[in-house]
DNA sequence: TTGTATGCGTTATCAG
DNA sequence: CTGATAACGCATACAA
């Protein structure tokens, strides 16, 4: 019944326990069990001390058996065993925290857990870490700073032993909190400059150029561009991307094609109505990421217009569905599964001690994935 | 600089500290500062002692003003003030935890944290259970029965003050886990009968019914049905659903029309590829959930059909982009805010303990979302 | 190999 | 209104 587990708490304890579940055990062998002492506490939960007294052992005993640090003799790993169950005993996480002071524990914040991204990302994360023996404690600011400020100074003091930040953007308290925390940091998606953390980023500048590159290359001339939020590094790296496609094929850009947005698919709605009721609307658009997409591709139906028919459109961030649906979206992929696994792995080097002193920061290329939602202009046609 | 916060830590600590941030602060009030004592310790970390050394105040009125639990003077507030943004000190968690035995901390375990449907819930539950002071410890256990449970018991060992789970499923395990504790828990989206917690779910079999009374009442006859996880409350309860409606409509049912899947879209895919390659193939599909769907429809693209011509497709679960991309799908929409706003409300009830001793179990109704992909069955044409 | 004593940082009780 | 002191449950030297 208690099996081998999924490989969770793999290097945790209670793994001398698994090994001798069950079996007849001599409840004969328990001694007096002075009840008097131990049932002064106020919690009902079962401690330590009522296991030892329970098995007839000391406290150190069991602590020795539970975290496998000493040799136990047979006989009393199995009272122990028994007394554990007996009792329904479960390790009080507090007070090995206090007295470790360690958490197992890993902060997670992120930009908005409702977008795919982050969220694949986040299982990934999730999965690496809880293998390696650490829960996860997920925060998602929601793109607000503040709130963001807010959940890493709460992480930290729920003494996380260290934390995965996929920030909503950078402020003064930002950095000042990761500054002063002696914690490990690693940033994810979103550049944060003089932190000094390890960090997983895209190179989001070469993945929009490519991307509008593309879009140049279909003969597209004006293309409307839905921003990130300007105080991020992928806010502002992808629109210098596109800036740059535009630039490399000699076009001035038109600073009317550029609307801010705040990665939300609100704020695509808004972006794509203004661009495509301008006099003189573009041809193409692209969306800086896939939440503000679905509000463009909103608005351009609200418009009675067809894509890529009136209008190609292309984005940052794939996400599952995108290739069963019409349109068929072309995207630019990010290695979610690589950011995951590198982020998680940057942090348990920290922690396990094996890292550079100097802090790693790791780019990653996107994917351009091209699919039917992009076509070459067309003369406006008759109607 | 420090402000209000975004309402994340109301009612905890630092509540008065907020009043009175800045002022110039005198610091000639500092005692001698006696280095000898508090320096024995083996973290870094600046501790409760310190604040009160360097105020030149005793531990306890450091923590009468942290904590807003007695009356400090004035004088004594600014000079802890000053002295705990002096040495940046930090509350430790993990001894508050020990002392009180609460760590406001909330755990949650989802089937699935791709899925749009329990993104958005956790969303909602995040955002209530931190405006009233709780951080959430989140976990995916990916429709796995053993993850989950080993997150449970992770979960329940970081002392959890309560815990909100949508099972992956229910095993003796899970029961035990749940029955074995005194925390408040409740369940969210798969009901598990005989636990005696709280709930929120859907009455999924009505939602069902209703999805596929419509499409009876298109014409339809040959109604393929993509199930979720035989184990699950969800599961059960929709496939009965869907076996009502037609019993309702003096339809025998054909057991070959029906699929099992475990609610992951690689599952759909399966079970779409073998209901539409059927001799006799039906001519709609109701998927179980919204992560099968999109496994429906990549099978159905693979095949060369399409939807709603050659097959109408229906599904439980909206998602945000459901009504901006062909085939519109139609669906059953939960009400997501509710149900996270319910599960949260019933645990800090229960928290609070204004609850009543019987379990409360709210079934919340879905929303049958007419859209365009389904069609009255057409004859076959020709090629 | 097993038991005893001490302290981790807080909170809470009680005197002053 | 403030200060000393005893737990909270566990880990760990150190003693046996």
């Amino acid at each position: 019944m208690v099996g081998k587990g999924p490989g969770f708490t793999r290097n945790t304890c209670f793994g001398r326990y698994l090994t001798l579940v069950l079996g007849a055990i001599g409840f004969e062998t328990f001694r007096e069990m002075d009840l008097s002492k131990p049932r002064g506490r106020k919690s009902g939960a079962p401690t330590m001390i009522d296991v030892a007294h329970t098995a007839g052992v000391s406290i150190a005993t069991v602590s020795a058996f539970i975290n496998g640090s000493a040799n136990v003799s047979a006989e009393l790993m199995l009272r122990i065993e028994s007394a554990i169950r007996e009792i329904g005993y479960r390790r009080n996480a507090a007070a090995r925290s206090l007295k470790t002071g360690a958490t197992h524990t890993i902060g997670l914040t992120v930009a908005d857990i409702r977008n795919p991204f982050f969220t694949d990302v986040v299982a990934i994360v999730q999965d690496v870490l809880n293998r390696a023996g650490f829960a996860v404690m997920l925060c998602s600011s929601d793109e607000d700073t503040a709130k963001q400020d807010e959940q890493i100074r709460l992480l930290l003091e729920r003494m996380v032993d260290g934390l995965i930040i996929g920030p909503a953007g950078e402020d003064e308290v930002t950095r000042r909190l990761v500054r002063s925390t002696r914690k490990p940091v690693v940033l994810i998606d979103r550049m944060i400059a003089g932190l000094g953390v390890d960090a997983v980023v895209l190179d989001n500048r070469a993945a929009v150029l490519e991307a509008i590159q593309y879009l140049l290359g279909l003969g597209h001339r004006r293309i409307g561009y839905i921003s990130g939020a300007a105080g991020t590094a992928t806010g502002h790296d992808r629109l210098e991307g596109y800036r740059a496609a535009l630039a490399n094929a000699g076009i001035t850009p038109d600073p009317g094609l550029v609307r801010d947005g705040r990665f939300r698919e609100a704020d695509g709605y808004r972006a794509a109505m203004e661009l495509m009721t301008l006099p003189e609307r573009p041809t193409a658009l692209f969306s800086a990421n896939n939440l503000m997409v679905i509000g463009a591709m909103r608005a351009i139906r609200d418009l009675g217009l067809s894509c890529p028919g009136d209008v190609s459109v292309a984005c940052m961030d794939d996400f599952p569905w995108a290739d069963v649906f019409s349109p068929r979206l072309t995207t630019v992929a990010q290695p979610v599964k690589a950011i995951g696994e590198q982020a998680a792995s940057l942090l348990l080097n920290r922690l396990a001690g094996n890292a550079p002193p100097e802090p790693l920061v790791l780019t990653l290329r996107g994917q351009l994935i091209i699919r039917s939602s992009c076509a070459a202009p067309t003369v406006r046609q008759s109607a």
